[in-house]
RNA sequence: GGCCCCGUGGUCAAGCGGUUAAGACAUCGCCCUUUCACGGCGGAGACAUGGGUUCGAUUCCCGUCGGGGUCACCA
């Protein structure tokens, strides 16, 4: 008896590896395209992190005319929840990201290096440890649990290292006969792999974000084939990313430690290396320590958090872009109109440490991205995420004619207004525009300087008998404010003011407040003047009338 | 604890043997024909630390300290 009778005998129906090797051919690329992979465990969630991840695989599959596939990793059933692959699509298409392959939802799926769900690729992974067995590279290993646990036990006791390996390895020196006789008798096993490593041996990789890494060879016997029949992840990353021919993983710097394993399961398998590209985690600060972002502790570790709050797509995606190439920030600044897909990304400009996750500077990102909104944009999308989550900001929104002059306030000139950094700042920022919102409510309005109820209705009611005219255009209307100033003896220049405060009672400014306060309810707003156009003269004279018959 | 990675202002970060050590966000001040926002100008603010190597180290080497990752029949 030797390995090919022990691997028949445990896989007796598996394919010869040559099936699947012919069935998912090298494909057929252009040179330097990237093939690279999302792939998720189906739990519906999906961290910042995966995001990030996905925003840069997207451009650099984009610009080298390569391939994004997404392939769904649930091999661990516990990770599993209802409709999860649908939330993962559907999360990632809100920030207007699609794959070229793999799952669209629970079960379909597009592209011919399929299947992209672990689950459906059980004889796929068979045919691979079945032919690590004839190779005499994998063996069936009948530790119980308990066995297992007892072995980590002493190891820790002695103080080296835990691990199945060397003499730990208990079954790997089983004969053929021996593992054959077991199974025969109904010893439940699994298989792992057989490491011809050795931990005093050093090895150097090159991972293309981290640079050159040392470290010992593998030398552990690790799972490749669970109880269920499913692979390890270490065994299906080897298969599947061979398999769909992919270039580069691009995966969080958490498998690093990975490394020496899956170079030696590639050898062993006949594979080709990928290219790896280790990204650091995107990191939160607490109590002055760095920790990566957490899905429990942190609300903005969840994508669908930005989503809820109205920071739109093409904001986090640009920020995102920040965080993985920081020459992005400038290539932004130089090309400020260019869409985002135009800029070359380079996954060896990737920062090898962690950066904290900066809501602040999102949010800033976010301000220029609305800035150079039209008006009809803004207000698409806006209404988009009305609908979704604000019933009242979407009832005002329905008046389309109305709501498109307030987003044109000053909008699409040269120095666009920078305020609104989400849409749920859209509400606050111009509700005081719609009359039944607007004088519903009471006028009990905190005015600045001028504070006086007499003096706030006389300079009210000269404003609207002698000055205001709706077809007045902006300087002229500016100049009238002046000559109201005038008029009632406060300083027409604020500078004029300033050099000779004891002559007036205030300026010019301080008159304008008081109109801006009676219209608005707010001593901050927008450009008054346009704000009045938007208004109308009817609206003015109400809103200016509940302030005079007080 | 073993192994691996990282350590430039509050944050993101250029720089990689000789620089007045960029820039962005945040912060402070001034200016910007009336507020706010924008914009402009300016200020404060950093090479973790100790040894080497070198004519010269933020840049190279070693130690220390600090931070992170990983050591599952989870991914």
């Amino acid at each position: 008896m030797d390995y090919k009778d022990l691997a028949d005998l445990i896989f007796p129906n598996a394919k010869d590896i040559s099936y699947y090797e012919e069935k998912y051919p090298e494909r057929n690329l252009e040179e330097g395209a990237v093939v690279t992979r999302f792939a998720p465990s189906p739990t519906g969630f999906v961290h910042v992190g995966g995001l990030m991840q996905c925003v840069i695989n997207r451009q650099l599959t984009k610009q080298t005319n390569g391939v994004f596939l997404l392939r769904i990793e649930d091999t661990d059933q516990k990770r599993e929840i209802e409709n999860g692959v649908s939330q993962i699509v559907n999360a990632i298409k809100d920030f207007g990201i699609e794959f070229d392959e793999g799952m669209i939802n629970e079960t379909e799926e597009k592209g011919s290096y399929g299947p992209y769900k672990q689950s459906k690729r059980a004889d796929i992974y068979q045919a691979y440890a079945k032919y690590l067995i004839e190779q005499g590279r994998a063996y069936p290993c009948f530790a119980t649990p308990e066995e297992l646990e007892e072995m980590r036990k002493k190891q820790e006791a002695a103080k080296i290292r835990t691990g199945y390996y060397g003499v730990w390895a208990t079954y790997r020196n089983l004969s053929v006969e021996e593992a054959a006789e077991k199974i025969k008798a109904g010893k439940p096993y699994i298989i792992r792999f057989k490491s011809m490593g050795s931990e005093e041996k050093k090895i150097r990789h090159h991972d293309v974000i981290k640079g050159n890494i040392d470290f010992p060879e593998n030398d552990q016997d690790i799972v490749i084939i669970k109880a269920d029949g499913l692979p390890t992840y270490h065994f299906a990353h080897a298969v599947d990313d061979h398999l769909m021919r992919v270039t580069h993983v691009i995966r969080s710097d958490e498998w690093v430690s990975s490394i020496p394993l899956h170079l030696e399961l590639f050898k062993a398998l006949g594979f080709k290396t990928p290219k790896y590209c280790h990204y650091a985690p995107i990191l939160k600060e607490e109590d002055g320590k760095k920790r990566k972002i957490s899905k429990r502790k942190d609300p903005e570790a969840a994508v669908s958090y930005y989503h809820e709050e109205g920071i739109p797509a093409k904001s986090v995606c640009e920020y995102l872009m920040n965080i993985g190439n920081s020459n992005f920030e400038g290539w932004r600044r130089a090309n400020p109109d260019l869409p985002m897909s135009e800029f070359k990304f380079e996954i060896n400009k990737m920062s090898v440490s962690g950066a904290i996750f900066d809501i602040v500077k999102l949010l800033d990102v976010s301000k220029n991205v609305i800035s150079k909104y039209t008006k009809e944009q803004m207000y698409n999308e806006v209404l988009e995420w009305a609908n979704r989550y604000d019933e009242e900001l979407a009832s005002l929104l329905s008046n389309k004619e109305y709501s498109l002059k307030i987003f044109g306030i000053e909008r699409g000139n040269s120095k666009p207004r920078k305020d609104i950094a989400k849409w749920s700042d859209v509400k606050d920022a111009i509700i005081y525009m719609y009359d039944d919102k607007f004088l519903s409510q009471n006028a009990d309005f905190e005015y600045a300087k001028i504070n006086n109820l007499e003096e706030i209705k006389k300079i009210l009611s000269l404003y609207m008998e002698k000055y205001f005219d709706i077809n007045d255009d902006k300087q002229t209307w500016f100049d009238k404010m002046k000559d109201l100033a005038d008029k009632l003896g406060y300083a027409r220049e604020v500078k004029e003011y300033k050099q000779n405060q004891e002559a007036y009672p205030g300026h010019v400014g301080d008159i304008s407040t008081v109109l801006r306060v009676s219209l608005t309810g707010r001593q901050n707003t927008p450009d008054l003047y346009e704000i009045m156009q938007v208004l109308g003269t009817e609206s003015i004279q109400k809103r200016v009338n509940r302030i005079l018959e007080k």
